[in-house]
DNA sequence: TAGATTGTTAATCGATTAACAATC
DNA sequence: TAGATTGTTAATCGATTAACAATC
């Protein structure tokens, strides 16, 4: 049980999830740090030093049971306490993300979505309402929010972030490719940056060099 | 100049190039390297030691000049030579990334789409044409295609990628969340976990643990 | 009990940081 | 020249890996 667990560790945590929910659908009961190190490209004494950040959720002699580890480490990203979220700017990657991605299987509840078009204002979208921009600070006012999905155009980055941030949200998930630079208080940044990854893939690509460490993935 | 550049600095570079490319258009013509690390929430000592591991592009007393390092930074990730690239599912989220992804930016030339739905085949999105997915395997006979940009549903993930493997796609880049465990060959495959990145700000925002390291990026 | 596999400490490796001589 | 700032070597720090005793 350390004290501080490394940012290295928490980035493996949700690799983790979904390498049990998968061994989980596959009806695997059970697995060893070996076993579960081989189809991870991960060494097996790595994966027990993470596991044992939070005190160790193995027996010995028999492994780790899957179930119970999804679990624990679901427990662990604080998959029980959902948060609220909302989306700003509902253009084609803002409706990817509330039509597509699995905000529950992050412990996250889209509550509304935003966008300056008031052609779409008023509309749903996978069950989300769709308001005008104008409401946002009414909204903001009316509702706690704690994370905001910046999908919008880079220009109103800026300014969104910090409005945002004024009204007490706490964690932006940014998408726009901006780096918000300006001191945020207590609130805290995810970027985004797909061209990074393009980028990487590219530069491994061009060049003889061989592939990066491991599977290559690293959101 | 060392043998082989980690993982690490690879990763910072698309981070310095889109640095670069902001002070060049705030018409900052030099910078030195702490003034650098400030603003980056780098040491000064890590960034010379990065740009040293390809040669060193700085003038000792005077600091490194914007638009070459720019260049230079932009050299070495292989921006020169363009790969080509298709995109595979035009649903929202394919839609988003050819409609809005600046490919021009990371040296990627997008010739096509390629989607199961009759009804949008043989349209144009963006300048991009979007072609019936049956035409895939001959489309990948007659083009040289560098990369695949994966956007489909998550069960034709598996199938595909070997596909596309098998008619010489040398990169893939995965938004569909499911890890292509298979072996491809030497086929690279860059995950874009949204996911990961969500758990791992949902982590942060929950606990009472203080910011991840840095600027909390990471694609 | 014997075998397996963890939890945990110790050893290694690599990455970051500091220091400083080289040089513009 | 004097001042600034790099390139580069050395020191530190942290993360990964190996080893092994504990224990199921």
């Amino acid at each position: 049980m350390k004290y501080r667990i490394s940012a290295n560790v928490i980035r493996r945590l949700p690799r983790y999830l979904r390498r049990f929910e998968l061994l989980d659908r596959q009806n695997v009961e059970k697995i060893s740090s070996s076993a579960l190190g081989e189809r991870m490209g991960l060494k097996a004494s790595q994966i027990r030093q993470d596991f044992n950040c939070f005190g160790g959720f193995g027996q010995q002699g028999y492994g780790y049971n899957v179930k119970q580890l999804r679990d624990d480490v679901g427990g662990i990203l604080g998959l029980d306490k959902t948060l609220t979220a909302i989306v700003i700017g509902a253009g084609n990657l803002g409706r990817a993300l509330i039509a597509n991605f699995d905000f529950a299987f992050c412990g996250v509840e889209l509550i509304a979505a935003f966008d300056t078009s008031k052609a779409i204002a008023g509309t749903r979208l996978h069950g989300t309402p769709i308001l005008d921009a104008g409401e946002l600070n009414e909204f903001l006012d009316d509702h706690h929010v704690d994370v905001a999905v910046l999908t919008m155009p880079k220009s109103a980055t800026a300014g969104t972030a910090r409005l945002l941030s004024n009204h007490g949200v706490r964690g932006l998930w940014n998408f726009t490719g901006v780096d918000i630079d300006a001191d945020l208080g207590d609130t805290l940044v995810e970027d985004v940056h797909l061209s990074d990854s393009l980028l990487t893939l590219g530069y491994y690509l061009r060049g003889r060099t061989e592939q990066p460490g491991e599977d290559g993935d690293k959101l």
